[in-house]
DNA sequence: TCATTCCGCTACGGGCCGTAGCGTAACTCG
DNA sequence: CGAGTTACGCTACGGCCCGTAGCGGAATGA
């Protein structure tokens, strides 16, 4: 994700570096976390010079969200056979994502950040929110061709984006503010509450 | 909330230098944000001296939860007259809260840094959480007083905190990672989803 | 070979942290 | 009213990290 552009001539950048830096993000933000991670910290960890740091990543923000996205990448939605299991199964493996100490001191930190950079709510935006989102639309796409749900006829972009944050943030929410766990329970009480509610919606509203 | 204790020797601590610090620090929290605070920067504008600090607050993240919770006390419920009309009303202006910059660029923060600091996240959960989950706890109360929901026949412990995540959690999700404004149309969307999926499951739980 | 680009290294000014020490101000108790 | 106690403003400090500059050398393409 640093830099995009292929190199005609020169020395290319070590693509070794790349992922002793992000792997080293990663682990010094299990050991230490977010606010006590410092580019020099991760610069000597991965074996690097500070300076080839500051080549590639404007700071501490933009590195920790591309140490951070790849995990998000894992996350993925089998088919369960049924939209309930779906979302059940989705809101674990988020959960479990978030339960990880990478992820559950950087994610909020680097929100934050982004509420005074426009850049680097781009890239988190990019890098791991659409990511998330795509599991939605997929599942929702799913239930759809299985008849759980029916087919779009107006514009779906509200209804999804409502969904995703009613999903991502309840899980956030319980995971990082209240601090509690995640259980199969909670995700079963969780997704009986949002399908009848989806369900009633989608009767009553024309 | 710095010191809760009564002094009886000595010179009291000075009242208008703790209101004077907070107002400092929200204000400057609206200029540079979250990150670029400092806590020398706080010292000066209050017009105190940095020592005057570290002797009521352990650190920045101590002082802007203190200095946010006051915010947060505004919160209220009005009688709206049901409950669907008090749900959209305390997402409103939760929603409103929410994208002041003082509130928008800390509190995600102050999360960040709970999630490694275990005295900082009892201060949070007390200081901002637990006044928000009581709106919950009044609109629930109220709803069962006009016979809108069932009174408890069992714990209501774990229903609460479900509605009170999804509830807080979307709004702060909306607001802060999808950075997208929270209108009524959102508003009256998100409560029909939730207010339908609690009928059903209040029908459907024994 | 030559130009180009990246690397590691060293060094630097600057800022903030958190604390210590001092003299002084404000308040309580005897 | 004095003595003891606590908070205040001020100054100064070592320490850490930031982000950048400048260097010699290494790895590539032309």
């Amino acid at each position: 994700m640093p830099a995009p552009t292929p190199h005609r001539r020169g020395r290319p950048r070590s693509a070794a570096a790349d992922r002793a830096i992000l792997d080293a993000t990663r682990a010094a933000l299990v050991e230490v976390g977010w606010s006590r991670l410092t580019m020099s910290h991760v610069a000597t960890r991965a074996g690097v010079a500070k300076t080839t740091l500051y080549r590639r990543w404007a700071g501490k923000s933009e590195l920790v969200v591309d140490a951070v996205a790849v995990l998000f990448d894992e996350l993925e939605l089998p088919d369960r056979g049924s939209l309930r299991a779906d979302v059940e199964s989705v809101v674990l493996s988020f959960a479990a994502l978030l339960e990880r100490p990478e992820t559950k001191t950087s994610l909020m930190a680097v929100i934050a950040e982004s509420t005074y950079d426009d850049a680097l709510r781009a890239r988190v935006r990019e890098a791991i929110v659409e990511r998330q989102k795509r599991l939605v639309l997929a599942g929702r796409h799913r239930a759809q061709e299985r008849g759980e749900l029916p087919r779009d006829t107006d514009d779906p972009g509200p209804v999804v984006d409502l969904i995703f944050d009613v999903i991502a943030g309840a899980v956030v929410h319980r995971a990082l503010v209240s601090a509690e766990r995640i259980g199969e329970e909670w995700a079963r009480r969780f997704t009986t509450l949002i399908l009848d509610g989806l369900a009633a919606a989608s009767r009553a509203t024309p």
